[in-house]
DNA sequence: ATTAGCACTCGAAAGATAAGAGTGCCAGCA
DNA sequence: TGCTGGCACTCTTATCTTTCGAGTGCTAAT
């Protein structure tokens, strides 16, 4: 790990940024062009030889240009790359496409990944975690004698409902009441709590033989697992088609195969940090297999409350590491200033909500 | 159009069983071995190749086997193929996987797709249409002095609800009178008949002057709108590129990219069903320019109240007809059933509720 | 230290050859 | 009239060879 003398350090930059943009072996000729410094091709021929022994760069074949390795990205994303100032238009589009915190988490996540998928024109991938949460509060609204519906506001402010059918009659007194001892018993504890000897207390306690408390208390245990268990989608995972490392169908299958499910996703855990806002895991360092000669680039955003996730994109280790890592980068602090407002307060939302006209908003599922 | 023999049905029949299994075109020797009739190559060679003259057949090169074409898939998914019987562990997976309509329907619809996917090994697509749909009740729950609940439960049985924050203080009187007048006023109606002027009159008589019955009205305007735009998603996309016919990366990234969005899959309308509970559209059959030379299979489910949506699956023309179609009837008659159920009669639900331990049911996103 | 020159290597593209599968047609046979 | 075996012909695909060219490493000269 000596010290790369500057000259060195600009070759393997200029050889990676060119390996990036060329998907192709890069040649000292090519190098002595365009790389700005003023020296021939010779020269850059031993250095080029200096790296690879370095093990910074290695050759396909034994006459063909160089290819960044491993070892070579990671320098390069460590140290050399610089990420590029984001254009006039894309800090407009992805603030204007970020959405509106009022229609809810789920779907700014949703738009947040469809936004980086096509700026990056990699597969975008969002994961959501949460940490386990509360019933803050909890209704029971009586619709008529077979069909009431309950209403939870969890600890993070979002509202789960349910609508509950009934094969038998219930008095409102009967659900009002259950929604007075529920509320008792059931709010601000942990799914740990709401075991069956409170469920059993609970029921006792309105005299409910019917299985009433088991059905609320059965919403509530549902939501609050649900709830913390993470979130993961991809969107556009066609895309890696386009990437001249997936010709090869059986390896774009395989990987997309792997990304469709989102239990794998989550397995993305943002261990490390190193204080960076992003973190990139290149080829082998990933530990999935499907991954393994793949990057992928993680963004983390946060949310309040506690709650983060990440936003990333996966391509192949020959992937525009700067340019997608300030998209994402702004990507993800754009999610968690908008994810904070509507979480805090409301003016933001509110106001728009009266402003535009919500009949009209068709389109786009 | 003539008649053709039984022969002649018995051999195209062959073909094209031969070429779905096989992606490969098929000959007169494999023919004489393999379809039942016991006739020599030669014969087969004269009636494949009157069966080409007629337009059922065609080779792709002088010198090669036959393949069909689209009138001879026509032919034979109109009259030719028998749907199989689905094996006991089929039906018996479907009927497992279809899961728990308790859960809602989107989530079932999710799990009818990804099923869907899984058993015929092609992407499934899920569609589902909604008529216009109207509030049957309202209710505000206050949470507290900058907080209140909307909760809808729909004409269709589904329940929204949305968290409001408010940036000024209101008492808990006014929601309960907004939410009386509110509930006056906005149930029952179509999403047309709630227009300013409506809007205006319940604000009067309740004297809201900071905006309240218009955030209302805005959640339960978008609520009716979103819910008559049907939903649609995709799942398994990358089982086409198991397809031998989408070996070529840009054409598979062609059809993955316009099934990836949801819009393409809404303008899949089931016009003429013919009364039959399955339709085909087989390659140029199909408007959209990137289905051109793919065929989908899509099958009608219906959940009562009016609601009805498709499933189905998309791949090449070569696609195994008579096992999909089976498939995909029998998921969508279990979906329907399933979703009748959950609006209907609430026995199941009910009790499969109290029966499994909601807190255990952790993973699959 | 840098450079020009040169022989060498090796992969990719292009061309040539061989192999094989399938056809269409014809003459002979029930 | 319908079926069959035989045979010449066609055309693709696979394989092998050849050629071409980009890029290297080395060396001698500046």
């Amino acid at each position: 790990m000596a010290k790369l003398s500057e000259r060195k350090k600009k070759i393997l930059t200029a050889v990676i940024e060119e390996y990036i943009a060329s998907a192709e072996p890069v040649g000292s000729k090519l190098l002595a062009e365009k790389a700005g410094l003023h020296v021939s091709s010779a020269t850059i021929r031993s250095e080029l030889s200096e790296l690879t022994a370095l093990g910074y760069l290695e050759q396909p074949h034994t006459s063909a240009g160089r290819v960044p390795t491993v070892l070579g990205y990671r320098l390069y994303v460590n140290e050399l790359m610089q990420r590029p100032d984001l254009s006039r238009e894309e800090t407009e589009r992805i603030n204007r496409s970020l959405g509106d915190p009022a229609q809810g988490q789920e779907r700014m996540l949703d738009h947040a990944g469809r936004l980086a998928a096509d700026m990056t024109d990699y597969p975008a991938l969002t994961v959501c975690s949460q940490p386990p949460d509360t019933v803050r509060r909890l209704d029971l609204i009586y619709v008529d004698a077979n069909t009431f519906i309950i209403v939870l506001l969890l600890g993070s402010g979002s509202v789960q409902n349910k609508l509950v059918h009934l094969p038998f009659s219930v008095g409102e007194e009967l659900i009002r009441k259950l929604c007075t001892v529920a509320n008792a018993n059931f709010c601000a504890v942990t799914e740990d709590d709401i075991d069956a000897e409170r469920i059993r207390a609970v029921e006792r306690s309105i005299d409910d033989r019917m299985g009433l408390t088991a059905v609320v208390a059965g919403f509530v245990l549902e939501t609050l697992s649900r709830c913390h268990c993470a979130r993961a989608a991809v969107s556009g995972g066609a895309k890696l088609l386009r990437q001249p490392e997936f010709q090869d169908p059986a390896k774009a299958h395989s990987l997309m195969d792997y990304l469709s499910d989102a239990a794998n996703l989550r397995g993305l855990s943002f261990t490390d940090g190193n204080g960076q806002d992003i973190r990139v895991l290149i080829g082998p360092e990933n530990i999935a297999e499907e991954l393994r000669d793949s990057s992928v680039i993680l963004a983390k955003y946060d949310a309040g409350d506690g709650m983060q996730g990440l936003i990333g994109v996966v391509g192949p280790t020959r992937m525009d590491y700067s340019r997608v890592a300030a998209k994402l980068s702004y990507i993800a602090a754009g999610l968690s200033r908008a994810l904070a407002d509507s979480a805090g307060a409301a003016l933001p939302g509110f106001g728009k909500l009266m402003l535009t006209e919500p009949g009209k908003r068709k389109g786009q599922g």
